[in-house]
DNA sequence: TGTACATCAGTGAACGCGCGTTCACTGATGTAC
DNA sequence: TGTACATCAGTGAACGCGCGTTCACTGATGTAC
């Protein structure tokens, strides 16, 4: 196989993107560059013909795997707590738990960036800015939303670390039901106000 | 160096499973057995003398700390909301975000057993054990206890990805405030009673 | 528009290195008498 | 209680293997004329 267009080139490079993307948030950055290159229907031998190393690829992977989810985030277009429902409920499902790599990088790169203290900047700043982003999203009123989204990551975490256990699903119930049926969730209940809460929330009259 | 007493053979091996059982914490089950042995005070050739493979080792350090955390968790026999509010306090501080070595297991191993999907298979009971044993301690009234945990967890699990930045603390803060404030935190606020809280705690008549 | 040639995306073998594991060896410990 | 000897915890070098990376090579692409 000889010389590729540019075109083509360009198009392998962002499926190794895409790919390094999904399969990094799937088992974590320790996937290797071998596997990665197979994945994406290429050798190992051109990988640095692309990036400068596989740590590039990392902060390059993580940045867009919240570029696209941010995209995806832009769908639910509507009122703001049909939206929430959605997402918590998208969130915490089965599916989600059992699709890491298809999921919210938010909890696909936690562990990663919670051991990696040196490398991985431009990655730990569109962490940053994707978890107050989605905190934004989930917020209810006097409650900022960050607390409901750590909720969220933590039982994903656990109903993903429980799988094969009744736990699991009973962890990701608990949560759906805390999140969603009393409003805010979590936050002090007496600040709230009543005026952003979508028609079909069963709310609870405090 | 030649032979060494059975008692000292004895000590050696726990020390190697408790110096794994704090390196896996902080820095994933990923770590060599050589660096293991080293901190240990030892050399990598009389590991196997001890430890049938790795997988061994990780199944032992993860119960192992387990059974530390256990312990320690015996140490407030007092009433059930203060020892719930110490324990909440500890979880989400800056200490506990930056000793995750000697921190909760449930939270150090969460990422590795989320994502090893074969082996592991007592460390796996060893970890819903703790998480259930948790969950039940953080229980107020009618809330299991269950979605407060999953918020903890979350919460340092945000918190040590995001480190550096001032939405680290936050993130802790956050999560202490609606945990303490309010109670229950985040179940369904009707059903909560009274019953349990501690005298100093600055409950809201709902 | 054709033709000659330089460019370079992708290949596959090889590099040094660190991994988990094995093994011949050491010599103090534990035991048989 | 002493003595002779077998045991085996720990050592350090070596094993095969997979890692990230390098490199000579290929040949279609892109360009200069």
């Amino acid at each position: 196989m000889g010389r590729v267009s540019q075109a083509q080139a360009q198009e392998n490079r962002q499926r190794v993107v895409a790919t390094a993307s999904r399969m990094f948030r799937e088992k974590g950055t320790a996937v290797s560059v071998a596997d990665l290159m197979k994945a994406a229907g290429l050798t190992r031998g051109g990988f640095h013909k692309q990036f400068v190393s596989k740590v590039d690829l990392i902060d390059e992977a993580i940045t867009h795997a919240f570029d696209e989810q941010a995209v995806k985030l832009e769908e639910h277009p509507g009122e703001h707590e049909a939206a929430r429902r959605a997402l918590i409920d998208d969130y915490l499902s089965v599916w989600h738990r059992d699709h890491a790599g298809d999921g919210c990088p938010v909890s696909g790169f936690a562990a990663d960036l919670g051991r990696e203290h040196e490398e991985a900047a431009r990655a730990r700043h569109a962490y940053i800015k994707g978890v107050r982003n989605r905190a934004a999203r989930l917020a209810t009123g006097a409650d900022d939303g960050m607390v409901q989204l750590c909720t969220m990551v933590g039982a994903l975490a656990l109903a993903r670390a429980t799988r094969g256990n009744p736990i699991s699903e009973e962890l990701l119930q608990a949560a759906r039901t805390a999140l969603t049926e009393s409003g805010t969730g979590q936050s002090e209940p007496r600040q709230r106000t009543e005026s952003d809460r979508g028609p079909d929330v069963d709310t609870v009259d405090l």
